[in-house]
DNA sequence: GCTGTATTAAACCATATGGTTAATAACAAA
DNA sequence: TTTGTTATTAACCATATGGTTTAATACAGC
């Protein structure tokens, strides 16, 4: 279960220390001994959360001498970010009649 | 590792099933009956994913009879979208120069 | 060719996930 | 009060997840 890149994706952002290494990557690229810096937990168990982003095309690998240079790939996001935006009107404000006749529009969409 | 309601929410979204679920509910409440029905999978299976769900405070649920009606509750999704917007840049197109000193302004949210 | 550094892989463990079937609960209707 | 319907719970199973520690790998520099 999970095969899909929406549900890989979904499936690494479920994690807070996979959105922070996102985060960090944000800002620029970084080798794994800098993403794994801030956190009290091992070398290893951040080089699995990176196998995880990058099963997922959140990130990418280079490599130089020893060092990974890790870089986020924004792609998947979007289609994570079109999936989430089709629900907007469910969380911007109360649901008007009107706004249960324009929810119809969604009955288009993938699972 | 989840407690927080980004984590269950993104982690709730993961699912195909799940995801079917929400597009059933946004077209309308239903019972859990209805929304098993387009399933290969025993109802105690749609149960448990709505248990999920629930969890995330994705769905609220109302007893009437021996019915329960799932209601689709978009709250959670607001957060999910600010988090992915955040990357929006890493999507929309090739980064110049510009955008990674604008990508600066990442530096605030948490994980 | 050693030594140190950076990273991944392997083996292990506890718990979570996604499914099953069978049992239980709650209720309507007869 | 029995019967049928709707839904959840319990017990179980296989596999995934997130962490550990201990190798193993890859490379730079001496």
């Amino acid at each position: 279960m999970d095969s899909d890149q929406l549900s890989s994706t979904f499936a690494a952002l479920a994690d807070p220390t996979r959105r922070g290494i996102l985060e960090r990557l944000a800002r620029g690229q970084a080798t794994v001994g800098e993403i794994a810096e801030p956190y009290a937990m091992s070398m290893a168990a951040i080089s699995k959360h990176l196998k995880v982003l990058e099963g997922a095309n959140l990130i990418s690998r280079t490599k130089e001498a020893q060092w990974r240079h890790c870089k986020l790939e924004g792609a998947p996001l979007k289609d994570a970010s079109k999936w989430v935006e089709k629900y907007r009107m469910f969380w911007e404000e109360q649901l008007s009649q009107l706004d249960n006749y324009l929810k119809k529009g969604i009955e288009n969409g993938g699972t």
